[in-house]
This record gives structure tokens, sequence and C-alpha cells, in this order.
DNA sequence: TTTGTTGCTTGCAAAATGCAAGTGACGGTA
DNA sequence: TACCGTCACTTGCATTTTGCAAGCAACAAA
């Protein structure tokens, strides 16, 4: 299906440069962000599947994580309901992308952080472009 | 040279959970931290130097992520001079280990985000630990 | 004595974070 | 019909973080 304009992700009105590790931080450098995306890599879709997360995310934070992640091509917000609308969450193939990402940060902290268990593993996850 | 106490890493005092992606975000995750590792990994060291990159990071910042890097044993900060102190910043092993990371970062960004150039090629660090 | 250098610190306004409660639109139950 | 439960959010507000701009300290150089 070809690409609309409104399918176009759009990016941060100006990135701080052209370096590329600078661009991705300032799409997902917080804190909860890439957490987001762990738990689509662990076929969560849904509010109440990120909400049972250790880490216990705000609502208010999960909402606006979604849709920047949603706006930046990263995630793709179908409905599974239409009265009321409630929407699931799936990786694109660009948020799949992120997966050695994800595997870098995961193997320095099993290395180096104290206290850290070994995750369970990603499957590969659902994607919806 | 065996580590003293004052040389043992400190992390913050809770991490969100035990999940080594989370905790790991529990430290880097902001805009400035990573972008601070990879001008370490370009062999810049001094203020100075952080200071000529050209995302313009805040002077206090640059401070706090410096700090915030150093106990968590990821930076070793020596003086160069005593008189007044002048310090300069180095990667550890820890810190080096992060190479995968930024290189994940890096392949990701160069693939997905418009306007990114081809970075200039990080050569080994110089590593004090 | 004055100026320059470097590595920070400080004050403050703006923005982001996060707690807790609330909202809306349904379906289910009494 | 009224009430309750569910779920995906939104809202109000206090706290924390961010970041601008100026300032400080301890020297060396002119």
């Amino acid at each position: 299906m070809k690409k609309t304009q409104a399918d176009a992700p759009t990016f941060p009105s100006e990135f701080r440069s052209s370096c590329p590790v600078a661009s991705v931080l300032d799409i997902l450098g917080d804190k909860w962000t890439l957490v987001v995306v762990r738990d689509l890599f662990l076929n969560k879709h849904r509010y109440g599947d990120f909400l049972t997360s250790p880490e216990a995310i705000p609502t208010n934070i999960l909402a606006d994580r979604l849709k920047k992640l949603e706006a930046a091509g990263i995630v793709k917000r179908d409905l599974y309901q239409d009265n009321p609308p409630r929407a699931e969450y799936f990786l694109t193939t660009r948020g799949a992308d992120l997966a050695p990402v994800l595997r870098a940060m995961l193997k320095w902290g099993v290395q180096y952080l104290p206290g850290v268990s070994i995750p369970q593993k990603f499957t590969p996850p659902e994607i919806r472009d």
C-alpha cells in the first residue's frame, strides 16, 4: 500500500545535529521510550499489557511515548474495536530494526550492572507496516 | 590495581526493575549522556573538546553527565594540571564496551533518519581504568 | 595590574516528569 | 432503567529536570 503523506514519519522539528547517534537520541533518548519498544518485542500490544511490566510506567507517559513512536514511524497503531475505540500497537519494520540497539544494551547491562536478571528472550515480533 | 571502594561504581539508588535494558536506560536514558560517550570515542577529553561538538551541550549538563558517568564507572576523570585543577576524561573498559550500543544506534539512524550524514569513524579510544 | 583560560557553579524560567484522579463509551448485570 | 466494570486515554498539579546566560576561582601571561 502506498504510503500517504499521513503515513510518513514526522520527527522533532529540529535535530541537534546531523550526527546519527545524536539524532536517534533526539527521538529515543529518555528513560521510557525504549522500555516501550522492548515490551513490543515481548509481544505486548495493549495498554493493559504495557502496564503489567515491572517498571510501572505512568499512563500519561505511556500515551505520550506511543504517540511519539507512532509519529516517528516506529510503531503502528491499530484499532481492535470501534466502539469505544480501543487501540493496540505493533512494531513497524523500522521499529523492529531497533533490535540490535536493544540487544547491545541488554548485553552491556547483563555484564556490568548489579542485580539484573537474564531477561526473557525476544521472540520475533509481529510486524505491521 | 585493586579497586578500592572509592573506585566501585555507584548507580541510581534504585533501578526501576531487574531488566537490563531498563537498567541501562536508568543510567544512560536521556538526550545527552550517550552524546558525551560518543565524543569520548572521538578522542575528545576536555571541556573545550566537548564544547566544540555541533550539538552545543550546555556546560551545566556536561558537568552533570560527566559526573554521573564517572560515578557509574564508565568514565575516568584524571587531572592534567594541579593548579588550578583541570580535568580530562577517558572511557574505562566498561565505557568502551558501550561501542556496540553506539554502533547499533548509528546504523539505525543512518538507515532511517533524514538529514543525517555519515559520521567520522571511531578510532579505538584511549582507555583508562 | 589586567586579561585570558578552563572547568565548572549558580539563578532562574521553561519544559518534562509522574502521581492520582477523572473521563467517555461502551457491555454486563440486577 | 440504573448501576457497575472495563479500557484507553486525559487532566491538574507538584516536583524535577533542562537549558540559558552569567558568574566564579585559580592560576599564567602580558
